[in-house]
Parts: structure tokens; sequence; C-alpha cells
DNA sequence: AATGAATGAGAATTCATTCAT
DNA sequence: AATGAATGAATTCTCATTCAT
């Protein structure tokens, strides 16, 4: 078992504390993005956010804890994401309609948001990364499942959770593919997505029948 | 740019030399598997392979030729891999069986080399390593769009190619869900695995029709 | 050469001003007897006297300020304590007497004072530690030196200095073994400290008769 | 409890690496001598030893490790000299002569030594430096218990012990006195030590008659 | 005056790579 | 060729001190 360091060192008692956090997270995100997590010193960091190391740490308590409060950032903006593209009223679409919602919000996200790769998929080197990584997957794969036991009540429920790992796993393989600076580039790929997902459960729901 | 160092240090002139740089290799291999890339140093690989760092060395002219080596080396067991695959005689098997036989032959390989997934997948901090896996990654493309042609002759050229690239990053992605110990539940994820492939294809040569 | 600091960045005008420097040296001596004055940080003095480090820096301009106020502060103290123990009257006590009141005095100070350790010893890696403790040492031989002139005036000037250096120095490196929780092991301590310092005063006296 | 660190990181191979060790210890022996423990930077050190800092990690773990090699090789030194100067022929000196023996030999060492003062009286910032004075202290009470026993065998053995600690601990403190680089003042102190333990030991003897 | 965030030089430690044996 | 010690630049993190609020 590891010490546990806390997520933040300090909690920021004046605003300018908590504007400096926002900027260091933002900096390790374009930081993280360009070189990844292990090249990225803390020193580079803190120099992209404006700041210096010191004040880095004055706040995170090593850099690993960085990446944690980053990872936490993305896993709430996800679930934001969820919360608005999977409501009571989106339920009720016919699934074209549900997969195309899904697959164009998350490529928005996606694209917004060039650091959240080695949050989506960890590093064999960073077990902190990992572990958040998978973290990620599984609530979204939970997630996932409950979409699936509402659209597809046919299938039966130790199906759902292994259909739902294989969704979240392509679709998080695949949205790398879409970006492409060409806008015309990007919907083709985006639709092929969205026709192999839409075959796939077409397939398994004509099967279940 | 930088400064382009030899593959090999030296041609080794012995078959000693040859078993050291196979046994140096295999070792990277498992280290890389375990610790990752980044964590992997070249005194644990050298201690690994039983050997000294100097030894090392005295084949390879920095950590990065050790991974391009090892990337290599995938690559001419791919290509072995595919070639048995893929014969004048498999090219008639129905989709089913092709399906069958690919994702099979690939999950037997994949879990043979556990150090394979760097090489696979990359990494942004190691740009050698990037481009090993963009190439790797292309000539899979390149051999899928080849089966492709063969086998749905009806899908016109220009989308042959994205098809290829989401059949191999899908595999790639999915490759790694069957890890699991437990026969039956890896047969189980292999059975989804084809299912999906198999139905967005039949999904596009329906459409294609 | 260093930088002479004053002593004390400003002069407390108010007595709200004078209670923080209290509490700022009560606090720097908890935290330098538990820790040591390297590890003794200043933040950590601040929190401990429940203020902020730039409150502290209001009142001493360096680290090195807090300890030597600090050194001050046990100087005048242990002055007192020398002139209320050794006064006219007491002079005339025979030795035995004396020595009993010397030793209780010091023992009950150094009880009640836990952080004068560093004082008293001072520390290779604080030449400004080492100066205050060499002062106070010095100013103790001192006081002892007169004691001797006056309880055995048969000892040549010349001697007593140094009778005095190695008393001062005894009892200094006694005291702390009289620390137990246990009063009765103290009290075992401290009557051993007197049997020694009085067996050797005789020795010296009766030589020099 | 801390993470148990091996005391050398590698045994070394070769003798230049066994040189290097020593040749470290010498160094760091100097430098913690001059400037204290705390103060001592492992970059220092090596500088002092002709070496990189590199080297120094290739053989100690970590910065402690260096002070506790240097505490060990003190210890043996000391047990050496304690049993060079307590034999069974010592054993029967008169008092005088064995006090002559043992502070003469100390002193000795104790000049050619100057790195260990910190190892005598360890550091309340350094644990592990506290605890390794501690030890060696208590090993020397020990041996001195034993002395006793065999000289004075007349004092109860419930009281050998305290005397002993106190002996050992004069001892340490007065050995820095007799530090002058003038022989005659050195002798002067050293004649004045043996006085007072001697004094001690003879009321100590006297009384328990 | 007080607060606590900001600064950055400096310390410990690692590790790719070289070199003496 | 092999060994393993040597090197030192680079990295993480700390803490005395300053400064904006």
């Amino acid at each position: 078992m590891k010490k546990k360091t806390p997520a933040l060192r300090r909690q920021p008692r004046q605003k300018r504390g908590e504007r400096r956090i926002e900027g260091i997270l933002d900096a390790a995100d374009r930081v993280i993005a360009s070189v990844g997590y292990e090249a990225a010193t803390t020193n580079a960091i803190a120099r992209e956010a404006g700041a210096s190391v010191g004040s880095l740490y004055q706040f995170f308590p090593d850099k690993e804890a960085i990446l944690l409060a980053l990872a936490a950032r993305y896993r709430a903006e996800l679930h934001a994401v969820h919360d608005r593209v999977f409501t009571a009223e989106t339920a009720r679409l016919p699934p074209e309609q549900l997969f195309d919602r899904v697959v164009e919000t998350l490529a928005a996200f996606y694209r917004a948001h060039p650091g959240c790769r080695p949050m989506l998929f960890g590093s064999a080197s960073v077990p902190a990364l990992a572990t958040a990584a998978a973290t990620l997957h599984q609530e979204c794969v939970d997630r996932v499942e409950t979409m699936i036991g509402h659209g597809m009540p046919q299938i039966p429920p130790a199906r759902r959770r292994l259909l739902a790992n294989l969704n979240v796993t392509v679709l998080k393989a695949l949205l790398p593919l879409a970006e492409s600076p060409d806008p015309r580039a990007r919907a083709e790929v985006l639709a092929e997505i969205k026709r192999m997902l839409l075959a796939y459960m077409q397939a398994v729901t004509g099967q279940a029948k």
C-alpha cells in the first residue's frame, strides 16, 4: 500500500489560489498532451502555467497529485456530458439518433480536451494513472450498461456488462481517428463509427430476439 | 532533428553475440511489459538478461535502439502471422471463418507477447516508439485493405482504407479485453469481438450492394 | 563575513506586538525542542504560534534571528536563576548545601525549558547557534569561577577557570540524564551528580591545601 | 516504522569499489566534522572524496546510509580500542593507572577522529543519528559496567549501571575540552579529567564500604 | 499589521551512458 | 567481449524569504 497523500496540500483560502490551481491544471493538461505524463516535468508545467515550481507545490503535494486532480476534473466533465446526453427524453429516441448524439457529443469533448488521452488510456509506468483510467472506464461502462438496460431490455443482464465494455472500449479507441483537421474527413469517420456500433447492436438484438 | 544512431552498434560476428542480443530483447520485452518503457532502466534490462550494462551497450547504441529492435522483431513476427493467416486458400473462406481465424490467431499472438502493447500503442513521451507503432499500424492497415479488396470487391477502393483502419484499430483495442486467465471468459470476449466485426462488415457490404 | 541583521526588524510599539514576539519565541522553543533547529521550518514555527509566516517576518529579519532571540531569553533567565541561587547569603553555606541548591535549581530550570538543549550545546551546522552557546557557556563559567573564588580561595586563580569550565561542562552534560518522568529515578540521578561534583571539589581542595 | 534501506546498495565486487567506499566515508567524516550532518550535502561529500554524486549513490542508497556506515565504522573502532585498553592484564591495575590509560586512549581516539562528535552526541533533527548515538552510548555503558563489576565488586549491581552511565557521559562531555593544540594545556585538562573521575569513584567506593 | 500565496535557489536522488580493468 | 564503477545532467521537492491583498 502506498502512503496516501492528500489530493491537495492546502485548500486555497483566497480566490487567487483557486485560479492558480485551475491554471496549473490547464497547463498540466497542455504539457501532458504534448509530451506525455512522464516527460512532463513539474518545472515545465509551472512555467506553462506562468508560475514557479514552488507555487505548484504549494497546492499539490507531488507530481502525481496534479495528475489525479486532472483526472478528477475530466471525470466530472464526463459525468456532466453523460447527464446531458442521456436523459429521460433521449432514452426514448430510436437507436440511430441516440448513437448519433452520443458519438457526436463525445467527439466534441474529445477534440476540446487534447490532454484527456492519458487519462483515458493510462500508462504502464504510472500506476496512479492506470488506476484513474480504469476507474473512469468503469464508470463509463456502468452508465452504458444502464443505457443498454433501457434501450435493449431483451438482452440478459449478464451480457450487458460485456456489451457495454466493448462499446466503451471501441469508442475510446476510435475517437482518435476522428481528429483530422478536415471537417469532411472527420464527419466521414464519425459516420463510420456510428455505423459500426449500430450494426453491432442490431446484430446483438436481432440475435437476442 | 535527432542524430541518427545506427540500429545496432556492431553486427555480431559470433552466434554468442546473436544469443546475447536475443536475450537482451527478451529481457527488455519482459521489463517493458511489466513497468512500461520509461520506467524500464537499462540496468534493469541488463540484469534481467543476466548481462551487465556495458554488455548491453556493446550491441545497442542507446536505450531507444533496444526499443526499435524490439519493434522490428514484433513487426517481423506479425508479418509471419499474417502470411500464415491470409493465404490464397484462406482468402476463399466465407467471412465468418476468415474473421474467426484472424481474431483467434491475433489473440494467441497477443497473449504470447505481453510486451507488445507499447509497441502497438506507442507513447506520447517516446517519439521513436510512436513512430514505430504508427508504422506497424499502417502495415497492418495495408494488409487488411488488401484482404478487403479480395473479399469485398464491391466496396469502392477509396473507402477500403478507412474500413481497414477502423478494423485494425478496433481489434487492437479489443484484444486486451480477452486477457482473462479464465478460458471461458476469454472465449466469450473473442466471440463478441468476431460478432462485432462481422456485423459491421455485413452492414457495410449490405449497404454497398 | 555575514551581513549583520538587526536582532529585531522592528521594535514593537504595542503590547500586542510584544505578545506576538513572545508567542513566536515560545512556539520556536517547542518546535526546536521537538525536531531540532534545522528541521524547524519558519512555517511550522508560525503555525505553532498561531500566526502566519508573514507575521513572523514582521518581527524577525530571518530564521537565525529567532534563534538568537531565543538564546537571549534563555540567557536572561539563566542569569536570573544564578542571581537567585548565588547570593551573599548562600555564598556562606557549606559546599554540600550550595551544590545541592545549584544542582536542584538548574535541574528544575532544565526540565521547565525543553527547548534549551540546542541553546546549551550549539550545532556545527549553525554558526550563530554555536556562538550563542559558547557565549552562554562562557558566562556560566565566569560566574562559577567567581563562586569558586569565594568558596575555595586557596585555589590559585589560574586554575579556577579550568575547574569552573569542567564543572559547568559536566553539569550541562549530566542534567539530561535526570529527565526520567519517574521522580524517584530523577532524585537518584541528581544525588549522584551532586556526589560527583562534591567529591571532585573536595579532592581539589584537599590536594590544594 | 521506516522503510528499511539496506546499509549498502551494492556490495562492491571490485577492490576499486572498496576503496571508493572508504574514501567516501573518510570524506563524509571530514565534511560532517566541519559543517555538521545536515549541512553536509551529498555533492560536497562526493567532491571531497574526489568522486561524483552518482558514484556515491552507487554504493549508498541515501544520505542517511552514509551516516550509518560511518557510525558502524566508529563503533567497530571503539570496540577495538576498548578491547585493547581493558584486558585481563589491565583489569588488575590500580584504579589510577587504569583511569589513566582509559582517558589517554580515548583522548587520542577522539583527536584522531574529528568527525566522531555527531556520532557520539546525535542530533534532534536526524533520528537515525540519534539512534546510532544512543546505541553507541549504551554499548560503552555496558562495557564500563563490566569494568566496574571487576574493579569495584563491592558496589551493588543495581547501581553499577548508573555509575557507568555517569562516567561515560562525563567523559564524552569532557574530552572536547582537551582539544587545545597546545600539548601542555591538553595534558592539564586530561589530568583534571582523571582527577575528577578518580575522586568520584573513590567517593563511591569509600561510601559503599 | 496580518495573511498566505509566490518565488527560486538548492538539496537529494536517478539513470542513460562512458570508461577503466 | 564483459564487467561494473564513474559520471553528471536532469528531475522532484523543500523552505527561507518576499510581496500582493
